[in-house]
RNA sequence: GGCCCCGUGGUCAAGCGGUUAAGACAUCGCCCUUUCACGGCGGAGACAUGGGUUCGAUUCCCGUCGGGGUCACCA
């Protein structure tokens, strides 16, 4: 009996690794093709985190005219939810991210390096634990988990490493008859990794991101193939990533402890190692504290948070592309209308230290990016969110034609608005432009400085009888509320009034106010000309009316 | 606790031995303006700390402190 005989006995079935060597050839890519992957579990929503990694990853293989692919960590069945594939493909197809390769919905794939999803792999994680059983790399190790919280505690009260590894690897010695009489009476068992490291000895490894690290090197004999016949995701990454010929693995830094191990792994494999990129992952601050943004307690961990709030998604996308690079905000300066796809990604300058993560910043990217918007994309993601998620704003939108009027007020021109940050705020941002909603509400009319009932009275009736009319350019327009301040004894002029403010009881400023006011309900609000031009005249009638009456 | 990483204004960050220590967001003031959103100008605000090395350290080395990650048949 030997290690060959062993191997044979745990995966009679398992196909020779040369098998699947021909079978996911050396992909055929230009020189400095990146190929990446998206590799999450379907155990929940994804996270921002994970929608960095993307975006990062698509703007890195597109650069490079590599491949990104995503593929389903689906090892441990105990977390899996119900369409966490589809959810996740779904969200990330949001941030109008497509994958080149991987699972397209929860059953359906594309590419030739797949199955994409770990557990239909099943077989081939086997002929590679196979391979290295045949070498004695590797062993079955039939400690329960009585045995092995009892190691636990003795490495413990002698203060010293835990682990499987070393002496305390207790079946990494047993003889091949041994593991093999045991196997044949249904003992059960796993298969471990045979590590040939020295932990005394030091490792040195280049990260792309983090550079130079120094590490002891790996002993542990972990766990490769666990007892449902599944890889664990360390052997799991090894042969995928190795097969999927992934040229970078770009992961979050909580994995860089485990390098000494995956090095190992795949040099014992034989596979030429990918290039580690570990970044650093999304921070909240929470009582003056880092931690990492999470999903249990924070609503913006999850990037369903964004589609519903209304930010659009371009905005997320070059928000995370500059906690990615952030030379990503000078370049927009630079070229305020180019496709964020033509920035250069340098993923070796990503930080080394978490980002916390700022809502306020990004809603001033988004504010930006919507700002370059024209009126119909504007009515087009605004009507898509509001179907969804406000029932009142999607009818008040139903109106097309006149809706584009107003959401066209003051954009297009050379200092487009930009008081709308998210589609969210669209509907507090146009209410009064539409006349039964405004009319519906209960108004406050908070008049500013002229405050008197009848002073009000006045300006309004006087200014519909003889200075407005719908049909003025905006300079007649002007001129006229100009001319009725003047009528009615205040300074037409605001720098008069300033230089003399005893003079007057108010300026043209303060008449347009109470136009404003009376108008639209509001103090605040976009070029009351181009309010008045949307709203018609029957509409400007009928609200000074209302207020006279 | 062992191992590993990190530490520039409130936040994100340039910086790679000699700089008045950029810039963005936020904040404050002024200007522009019929209000606001913009835009313009300006202000306040930072190299965690102690030792070295050096003519000179934010930058290099060591310690301290602080923060984070990781030590599973989870990924």
């Amino acid at each position: 009996m030997n290690y060959k005989d062993l191997a044979d006995l745990i995966f009679p079935n398992a196909k020779p690794i040369s098998y699947y060597e021909e079978k996911y050839p050396e992909r055929n890519l230009p020189e400095g093709a990146v190929v990446t992957r998206f590799a999450p579990s379907p155990t929940g929503f994804v996270h921002i985190g994970g929608l960095m990694q993307c975006v990062i990853n698509r703007q890195l293989t597109n650069q490079t005219q590599g491949v990104f692919l995503l593929r389903i960590e689906d090892t441990d069945q105990k977390r899996e939810i119900e369409n966490g594939v589809q959810q996740i493909v779904d969200s990330i197809h949001d941030f109008g991210i497509e994958f080149d390769e991987g699972m397209i919905d929860e059953t359906h794939e594309k590419g030739n390096y797949g199955p994409y999803k770990q557990s239909e792999r099943k077989e081939i994680y086997q002929a590679y634990a196979k391979y290295l059983l045949e070498q004695g790399k590797a062993y079955p190790c039939f400690a329960t988990a009585e045995e092995l919280e009892e190691m636990r505690k003795k490495q413990e009260a002698a203060k010293i490493r835990p682990g499987y590894y070393g002496v305390w690897a207790k079946y990494r010695t047993l003889t091949v008859e041994e593991a093999a009489e045991r196997i044949k009476n249904g003992e059960p068992y796993i298969v471990r990794f045979k590590s040939m490291g020295n932990e005394e000895k030091k490792i040195r490894h280049h990260d792309v991101i983090k550079g130079n690290i120094d590490f002891p090197q790996n002993d542990q004999d972990i766990v490769i193939i666990k007892a449902d016949g599944l890889p664990t995701y360390h052997f799991a990454h090894a042969v995928d990533d190795h097969l999927m010929r992934v040229t970078h693995v770009i992961r979050s830094d909580e994995w860089v402890s485990s390098i000494p191990l995956h090095l190992e792994l795949f040099q014992t494999l034989g596979f030429k190692t990918p290039k580690y990129c570990h970044y650093a992952p999304i921070l909240k601050e929470e009582d003056g504290k880092k931690r990492k943004i999470s999903k249990r307690k924070d609503p913006e961990a999850a990037v369903s948070y964004y589609h519903e709030e209304g930010i659009p998604a371009e905005a997320v996308c070059e928000y995370l592309m500059n906690i990615g690079n952030s030379n990503f905000e000078s370049w927009r300066r630079a070229n305020p209308n180019a496709k964020m796809s033509e920035f250069k990604f340098d993923i070796s300058k990503m930080s080394v230290s978490g980002a916390i993560f700022d809502l306020v910043k990004l809603l001033d990217v988004s504010k930006n990016v919507i700002a370059k918007y024209d009126k119909e994309t504007v009515y087009e993601q605004t009507l898509e969110w509001a179907k969804r998620y406000d029932a009142e704003l999607a009818q008040m939108l139903q109106d097309k034609e006149y809706s584009l009027k107003v959401l066209g007020i003051e954009r297009g021109n050379t200092k487009p608005r930009k008081d709308i940050s998210k589609w969210s705020d669209v509907k507090n941002a146009i209410f009064y432009m539409y006349e039964d909603k405004f009319f519906a509400q209960d108004i406050h009319y908070e008049y500013d400085k002229i405050q008197d009932k009848e002073e009000i009275k006045k300006i309004l009736s006087t200014y519909l009888e003889k200075y407005f009319n719908i049909n003025d350019d905006k300079k007649t327009w002007f001129d006229k509320i100009k001319d009725l301040a003047e009528e009615l004894g205040y300074a037409r002029e605001v720098k008069m009034y300033k230089q003399e403010p005893e003079k007057w009881p108010g300026h043209v400023g303060d008449i347009s106010t109470v136009i404003r006011v009376s108008l639209t309900g509001r103090r605040n609000t976009p070029d009351l000309y181009e309010i008045m031009q949307v709203l018609g005249e029957e509409s400007i009638k009928r609200r000074i009316n209302k207020l006279l009456a």
